[in-house]
DNA sequence: CTGTTAGCGCCTTCAC
DNA sequence: GTGAAGGCGCTAACAG
């Protein structure tokens, strides 16, 4: 198979006798150029199959309608569904899109940046992993004149563009919804003591409680380390407590499947002895016989398509600096 | 924010008071620089934060260390498992991942390939979508030296790269494990009938009975349009026979989903009155209280990485062209 | 070992 | 309305 070499703007040039700047300047609509060169030049590059080499036009543009996102896993629902939105969104402005998965190592997450610079791309979405301390990127990032937009998992520092959900409303509904039915032995199962995000639902968690005037009991707050044996450790626990509580919220639901396996093999009698009710990250309930009584939805394809159009608003706004965007979501609680 | 413009080579060069060229060697640690001169150099692109401008490498080098993936959707986990196993080949080999999702949709297709060849990929991979009849662009990749590795959804075409799995090898053990419990009146749920997918499984479904020594009735197959509803007409149709099959192998995952709810409703008790395996693509039983007594998995992210590695040994192997590999997987049935 | 020169394909002043 | 010339940043002959 003979490599046929792409035609590029030269010979073109030559084929219809004009020059090369000609050339370019009917294929970009360039107004000062006379109707009839430009389709002649039109056809003749159709005729020729021209298609533009995009890398030196990267190169010469100092642009390259490329956007990247890094995200810790590519392959969880949750992020793919972000990614998917992401996509569409870029599909839409004419941008292409370039990844990579940090798998929550702090160190391949430079490292994707860092690549992600030298491809000069024009802006990066980011959603940072669990292990992120150091967000001196950012700082790199803005002097090399890329934006970023964060989202779901954003870092905790002013003046970043972002885009998250508030943990706290679906919280709310949830305890609401437990309490409209008559529970009041309401626990946690919380995730890392040490995680942002664990901190959020807690206070989300004693502070409903406390609106609904249930007194809060430290005892109902358990922490697992998000494996199925610490999962299984902390349904012991509440399961193992004089007053068993009647309605558990969980961290995710990788938490809950663990626990309403652990439940039932306990005996307890799924969504009669004991109801769930847990922040979603997969989205399986609705398949489900006896899936739990809702779920605190926080919406990552609404997040991506989101922070992608704040990226897209700050890129063809290129010059004046928009102050930086903060955007939130609110978790909602889907009944089932 | 002041925006700083990237160091070049030049400037590095200019401060050394050495040529562009030196530096450019020194850089990329050609053998026939000093070992001072290559210290200093090194020393100054780090003190200067120095970045090599990938556009420009690119560009002249006609080498983008890109590689493009073209998948009919990125949210679901069939495919994002499968580009999640891309990613990791790629990041090993240095090479960074862009990604296009065709939503089934021809058009899109093409066009997704096209954006890819103009930003000059070194490689592309490919699961064609539902609709793609026309694989003119194998030959205008080929021309333009770009190879293509095809996995998981592959053209029936000779002489391309591809990966795939077989789904008769899993079918064959499905059957055989329906028929050691004891079942005789095995029915299928087959999705549409002109798609290559359905007749391989018709064709594995009926070599496998009549190994077992089955008589095979058409009546046990039925067809679904893969839309909830008709999912649901496919189940309704073989719970009516007189003769209702007491086992069912359905086209995927969400097929089974539907057909199990319709079986419940019509008051049969799963995994006793009937029995259920399907073509895996949406991992979720293992959560499941009444799981599916198997399923045939297809082992996307093994076969997206087995993609990646030919396309890596190919364009490891530039100059040589390699024959056309073609490499199967087995389907496998796992018992939940 | 190192410097000089040229050019990748395209766009964009500057001329006419 | 069009052409000529130069250069983006880097690398790779070709010279020393």
């Amino acid at each position: 198979m003979k490599e046929v070499k792409p035609t590029t703007i030269k010979e073109i040039a030559k084929k219809l006798k004009i020059s090369p700047s000609t050339v370019s300047r009917a294929l970009n609509d360039h107004p000062s150029i006379g109707l009839v060169t430009t389709m002649r030049v039109k056809n003749m590059a159709k005729e020729l199959n021209y298609e533009p080499n995009q890398t030196a036009i990267f190169f010469k543009q100092r642009k390259t309608f490329t956007i990247g996102v890094v995200l810790p896993s590519l392959s969880e629902p949750f992020f793919s569904s972000a990614i998917s939105e992401i996509e569409n969104v870029a599909s839409d402005h004419k941008y292409t899109v370039i990844m990579g998965q940090s798998l929550d190592d702090a160190e391949r997450e430079l490292h994707i940046l860092k690549t992600f610079k030298s491809h000069r791309v024009d802006g990066v979405l980011m959603s940072i992993g669990k292990n992120t301390r150091d967000f001196e990127f950012i700082t790199k990032l803005k002097e090399a004149g890329i934006p970023i937009v964060f989202f779901d998992c954003v870092p905790a520092i002013p003046d970043v563009n972002k885009v998250e959900c508030n943990l706290s409303t679906g919280m709310a509904e949830a305890i609401d919804a437990f309490v409209e039915r008559g529970h009041q032995k309401i626990a946690l199962i919380n995730g890392p003591e040490l995680l942002f995000a664990s901190a959020e639902r807690k206070n989300a968690f004693v502070s409903a409680l406390s609106r609904n005037k249930i007194s809060f009991d430290e005892k109902y707050i358990v922490h697992t380390d998000l494996t199925s044996k610490s999962n299984e450790d902390a349904m012991n626990i509440l399961c193992s407590l004089a007053d068993r509580p009647s309605a558990v919220i969980s961290f995710n639901d990788f938490v809950t499947l663990d626990i309403m396996k652990c439940a039932r093999e306990r005996g307890l009698i799924l969504n009669q002895d004991i109801h769930f009710i847990s922040y979603a990250n997969y989205p399986l309930w609705q398949y489900m016989e006896n899936p739990p009584m809702g779920s605190i939805e926080q919406f990552p394809g609404e997040q991506g398509k989101k922070a992608a159009e704040i990226l897209f608003s700050i890129l063809n706004n290129k010059g004046e600096a928009l102050p930086a965007a903060h955007f939130v979501l609110k978790s909602r609680l889907i009944m089932k």
